[in-house]
DNA sequence: TTGATATGTGAATATATGTTCATATATTAC
DNA sequence: GTAATATATGAACATATATTCACATATCAA
């Protein structure tokens, strides 16, 4: 994975096509958002921008898993970069990223 | 598949238990919102409440399809079902479905 | 230059996922 | 009861996915 943005390679009824593709490009978004190491990756960048490596450390999990990911959102535009001398911070792209993560965080609370 | 609701089954790192769990169940239901087939049922359920076999001949795909992910959608809450006769009626489960698809529908209509 | 540090990435692996097929269950009409 | 219709489901299959491992690249300091 992480070596292309998300497509839905499935074939379209060939009837209403924008709004057909817009219900693929909207699967590849939550399938962004469906993974709770992306999730939780989002989550750190909530309070403040973070690299590669702080990111590791808070998650308990290896730099290349979190670099595999981190790429993977900044494909799909749900965060972007800096670089500061060695290091590469990483923040959310724009407010939508956390607006749609807290939408579904109340649906969560709320207990559905 | 669609034999268990959706369950992230990662070790937590023991720390901040609750919101760490909720980062999990956010997971999953964005992994349910994450595939082309369950968004195209649901919106076919946006405007009308509908059968399994009414919705396999919109979508152009067998009923058992259909059935598998409608199984999924209910057993995540996101639609609910009554019976009328032979047929079995499926809806949308509360507002939140909606509300969380539009949310995702105008981030990725205004080009991200 | 060399060494240390930070990040990126291809390949391999293990797991998860979606669909199809065949069959089972449930309701209604007769 | 049987037949017809609607839906459900288990197993198998193919594909997609996340993580690990080993190694590559990039920056900085001395």
């Amino acid at each position: 994975m992480n070596s292309t943005p998300a497509i839905s390679k499935k074939k379209l009824p060939a009837r209403n096509i924008t709004d057909e593709q817009k219900l693929y490009d909207l699967a590849d978004l939550f399938k962004v958002f469906g993974d709770s190491t992306r999730l939780r990756i989002l989550y750190c960048l909530f309070s403040k921008e973070q690299c590669v490596k702080e990111i590791a450390q808070m998650l308990h999990m290896t730099h290349s898993a979190i670099s595999h990911q981190l790429r993977y959102l900044k494909q799909n535009k749900l965060v972007k970069t800096r670089r500061s001398g060695q290091t590469i911070v990483y923040s959310l792209a724009d407010k939508h990223v956390q607006t749609i993560f807290n939408q579904g965080l109340s649906h969560v609370s709320e207990g559905k």
